[in-house]
DNA sequence: GTCTATAGCTGGATAGAC
DNA sequence: GTCTATCCAGCTATAGAC
């Protein structure tokens, strides 16, 4: 444990790995204390007042933390086909260092997706998909690419970044496949992708 | 809420209602108690005996209530496009009918992964992947579908079945669909996504 | 700022009347 | 089988010494 980080700083790490890997409900204060390096579990109080104040601070950071990054690939220039490989490759390289954000997100916002709508009208970093929508359309028109509709082609693409994430335990289990399998399956995941959306994508 | 139904009846409904919703740790006795009719919590006990063996019972009835038609279709016979689009018809109508059930799956084996395991081993039913994979892997071979390793394109599919539900609160706000354009989308779900792996699969 | 001690509450579990 | 009353553990939160 670093011993060179503040207290506060300490407390908001621990209780984020807590949170993420339990959820609001599962996580408690003494576990977080604990993952803190031993701190007190009065300190977190006196540092956050709450349960509730901890958890939101948490979440606003996460949410922080990955929105902008999802987002400003969406504003790049280019055409459609590298917009979706760029896409792919910033979601899979982002997931793999923070495999359990998804499932958290997921998760916490389900229990209350009014939270989402306040973090995004209080930030304008919202993924801009309306604009991919239209340049996906435009592309189809123009022939560039085969015609799907193209919400149903996002949601294609999210769906083969971010599931493999989140149902790990489930695919493993599944799949008999070991930690050492996964990682090296997840090594050619991204590449794996672009080349399958490429090819249904591609005109003959 | 029905009353030709033995109380016994009415708390698994409810319990499987507010376990899949809110997860094991989320879920309350009290609130189990109140949906089925304003149930005495007292009779939670009398007849589950606590929380953990409720949360069990219910746990393995939902396992049980899926795993056997998804694996049914795994065993079909067939091409192996026809198999794929079997699966995918399958699954999509089968996760409309129940949509919190994989999140709610999903959620409480990443906090217990060891539950899969022991319900697998307690039954036979487990999906034969590997069946799949082989009959994906000849059919490369003959050239019948374009080539990809096996495994990436099972999670494609997989992924493209299942996450939409899973994301379904994060994908609504993001895109501003509400529930009837939600619902109308999901209706070509399952057309969209075999017309995708098709195209990807599809030998020029 | 940090600790100990403890208050106060929530929620799972039980006893016992009916 | 079902209810009321109550217990008790575990957890959040606070008071107060240092």
């Amino acid at each position: 444990m670093p011993k060179d980080q503040s207290t506060e700083d300490r407390i908001k790490d621990a209780a984020k790995s807590i949170f993420v890997q339990k959820g609001y409900a599962g996580a408690r204060m003494q576990e977080i204390a604990e993952e803190a390096g031993g701190i007190n579990k009065a300190l977190l109080h006196y540092y956050f007042r709450s349960k509730d104040q901890l958890f939101e601070k948490i979440f606003e950071e996460v949410f922080q933390e990955i929105m902008p990054k999802l987002n400003a690939v969406l504003n790049l220039e280019g055409s459609v086909l590298e917009k979706i490989d760029a896409f792919v490759d910033e979601y899979i390289s982002n997931i793999r260092r923070h495999p359990h954000i998804p499932l958290f997100v997921i998760h916490e916002l389900s229990q209350n997706p009014d939270r989402f709508v306040q973090k995004v009208t209080a930030n304008p970093g919202l993924p801009n998909v309306a604009r991919l929508m239209m340049e996906i359309m435009e592309a189809m028109e123009r022939k560039e690419i085969r015609t799907f509709v193209p919400m149903h082609l996002f949601m294609n693409i999210l769906s083969m970044c971010v599931f493999p994430f989140v149902a790990r335990p489930i695919i493993q289990s599944v799949t008999q496949m070991d930690d050492l399998n996964w990682d090296q399956m997840m090594d050619d995941r991204a590449e794996m992708i672009k080349r399958f959306i490429h090819a249904a994508l591609e005109v003959e």
